[in-house]
DNA sequence: ATGGCCGCCCTAGGCGGA
């Protein structure tokens, strides 16, 4: 049995539908699960969602910000969501499907300033980073359940993982301490980094490129923010990964695109 | 490196993104 899961930060499922039913159609993942979706439950587009063949859908969205969703053509179980820094912002859903449990995530971006004391936004990452290590650091059966996170995690660990280590080390998204939390969330359950299995970490690798470049092609100079992760039972499993970066020349993109991995479960 | 960009919202400038 196969499983091909897709995670796309869409920046506004309704705005953006035709794209999602397009990589949907060219594709065809089992699962595609989408962040920053903008969009309230009751408004989410599940009809052209569920015409392309994706009759499984679930959603946390709000309006205007953040919001999250898995839409699968296999059957979705066990969905839950769960809340991060007592707030109800839409930032993680969870579901299983073929047997393997997946998390959906949107971690805070952080604002501008790398420094929790004076910008709060910040300090919102740090701690929402510092609750998923310790939510998987007590989770049960780590080495033997089936587990996949993907998502817009809104670090870019490695040196390669930016167009400029050296200029990008006082941005947000790519500081040592959010990249030492990153590590620490990966250390709590033992992930496996999918797409790195596939692109030796000397090499660069992108998903997100900024909408303020002239032409994002030209000047690459993208980042490496939304991920794949295995658990360790599903350690020599993954078989392939793509970034389709067609999808940011697409007509009003998304600044991200979407990743893809395939597994031989 | 920033910001020349985006999308959202009690429609228009402010907020959030990264």
């Amino acid at each position: 049995m196969s499983l091909k899961i897709a995670t796309w930060n869409i920046n506004s499922v309704r705005l953006r539908i035709e794209s999602v039913v397009r990589l949907l159609d060219h594709h065809k993942p089992d699962v595609l699960c989408l962040q920053e979706t903008k969009c309230p439950d009751d408004l989410f587009p599940e009809k052209a969602i569920k015409a392309a063949g994706y009759e499984y859908i679930e959603k946390s969205g709000q309006k205007g910000y953040h919001g999250v969703a898995i839409v699968a053509r296999v059957p979705l179980e066990k969905a839950s969501i769960k809340r991060f820094c007592g707030k109800e912002d839409c930032r993680h859903i969870q579901a299983t499907a073929k047997g393997v449990e997946i998390h959906n995530f949107y971690v805070p971006a952080g604002g501008d300033e790398p420094d929790p004391e004076i910008n709060e936004k910040f300090a919102h990452k740090i701690q929402f980073l510092e609750e998923m290590a310790s939510w998987f650091k007590n989770a049960k059966q780590k080495t033997t359940a089936k587990r996949v996170v993907v998502g817009d995690l809104n670090v870019a660990p490695l040196e390669h993982d930016v167009w400029s280590h050296k200029q990008l080390l006082k941005v947000v998204s790519h500081t040592p301490q959010e990249v030492e939390l990153f590590d620490k969330v990966l250390a709590s359950h033992k992930w496996i980094d999918v797409p790195r299995l596939f692109t030796p970490e000397e090499e660069k690798l992108f998903s997100w490129w900024s909408y303020r470049s002239k032409d994002w092609q030209a000047s690459n100079r993208g980042r490496r923010l939304d991920h794949i992760w295995a658990s360790p039972a599903m350690d020599g499993m993954a078989k392939s990964v793509t970034t389709f970066t067609d999808a940011r020349s697409w007509e009003k993109p998304s600044d991200h695109a979407p990743v893809i991995a395939e597994f031989k479960l």
